[in-house]
DNA sequence: GAAGCGCAAAGTGTATACACTTCGGAATAC
DNA sequence: GTATTCCGAAGTGTATACACTTTGCGCTTC
């Protein structure tokens, strides 16, 4: 038998979950300078962004330059382009001379981002308290509306993206975009971890803490409504079993693909 | 006279700034996974940053692929993944078939970015207040009398350095290198802005304030820490000229190289 | 039989090549 | 004299080519 051919469709197979992804709504966007031109650079980036995300892309799976290449239709220069801006995105690794990978976060770093997470988004409630306008509450009341229905409706896509936006959708609220970005970041990062190291996660828990939010926040109770920052992110981070030595599940599943 | 070569030595002689620039301290550091190897992408990126934070390289600069690379003796393949990386810093614009020029960030960007650390950094010193271990202060300390150094040294490009860098320490305080690169984007930023808009500043009025906030520190101080961090960060913020209309010493500048 | 060595295939890192866009100036029209 | 059009030079966007590193497998050796 062709030995080549057979290791590059088995390659592929694992690699077909980043195929076209027509349009990506969300967390995936990215640098806004260049958001205009729908170059295919930032096609493949919101591609591998969405794939790692909806966990089709486990973490530590090799991105192989040629593969994505294929995949895409395009030369091994516009890969590496994107691979590239993965990789300042955390959400891949690159090794030299060695290739591209789904990043693998440390128990570490995930401490560290939940930590970054509380600091900032407490800030961002508390000045929130006295900022907010009424059609801001709205905005965020119809963002609440949307997520029940998701959670409703068992769309996991879905609700898992517009439970990470509430709080994009909180930071954009201060009208400080460059704060809602650097929310985005740290969230996509976030939705690596949880899918590196999650086991049990209850949307409808995450849905009922944001409307306990935003009812502390149309009370203008900053007090209450960073409290509640504090012990909803906490209870995201405890659904993590971030013990040190059960680092992959991530392993223990790419093998299977029957 | 040889037209061509004329122009070349021109563009040239705006763009020398960049140079070597053996080795970059401080802000520059950027991405961990790769900082291993001195990869000359990370060399070119490095230095630009640099260039622009001690006001070398003025914004609305042209950076032209080919200029960088003859100036680093390598390939536009590597100069374009340098002025990605730079680009995602905001540090340089990417316009589409035109070139990557010096980032010209606007009045808003930069209330946004002043707004934001505000909002992180408050936050951040209040935590200090209770988790600062003596040890930390200790380093504190050292960082301040360092300041101290080179503002009486009238080392301005150490200075501006330090300066900065004594908001990142503080971030590394708390044991959360995420947080602190977090910090030294908003920080770069701030630099490209101070340029941008920076008329009068007192490098001696801003040290003082940094020794007041980790007096404050030490004596866990939270109220008083986090005043005294809002009442710094918008004094540097009123020392920039920001009227709308006067956006450019920029141009003012760019063309007058006798 | 196990461990170490070496070679070939695969893949990354960089340079070069080529197509297409933008920009500046000369020539033309008014 | 001013405005407009067109063309060439310069520069960007992508593909391809080539050198070097890594890696996996077969072979040798003990």
């Amino acid at each position: 038998m062709p030995a080549p051919s057979l290791a590059q469709a088995r390659s592929r197979a694992k690699l077909k979950a980043i195929r076209p992804a027509p349009a990506v709504p969300g967390l995936a966007r990215r640098n806004p300078a260049v958001e205009l031109t729908a170059t295919s650079t930032q096609r493949i980036v919101e591609s591998v962004t969405t794939a790692i995300v909806e966990r089709r892309l486990m973490p530590g799976t090799k991105l192989a330059e040629t593969q994505i290449g294929d995949i895409f239709k395009v030369s091994r220069t516009v890969v590496r382009q994107a691979l590239n801006q993965l990789s300042r995105d955390r959400l891949v690794t690159l090794e030299p001379a060695r290739g591209a990978f789904v990043a693998q976060p440390s128990i570490d770093e995930a401490r560290q981002v939940f930590d970054a997470r509380k600091l900032i988004e407490v800030a961002m409630v508390r000045e929130l308290c006295v900022a907010i306008t009424p059609t801001q509450l709205a905005e965020l009341r119809r963002h609440l509306r949307e997520e029940a229905t998701a959670v409703a409706r068992h769309d996991v896509a879905g609700r898992t993206r517009l439970l990470a936006d509430f709080h994009v959708v909180l930071a954009r609220a201060l009208g400080n975009e460059v704060l809602a970005q650097l929310l985005a970041d740290l969230l996509s990062r976030c939705s690596l971890i949880a899918l590196m190291y999650q086991s049990s996660f209850s949307a409808e828990h995450s849905q009922d803490e944001h409307v306990a939010i935003v009812d502390a926040l149309e009370r203008r109770d900053a007090r209450a409504a960073s409290r509640l920052m504090v012990t909803h992110l906490t209870h995201v981070e405890r659904k993590l079993q971030l013990h040190p030595g059960m680092r992959g599940l991530s392993h223990a599943l790419s093998p299977s693909t029957p």
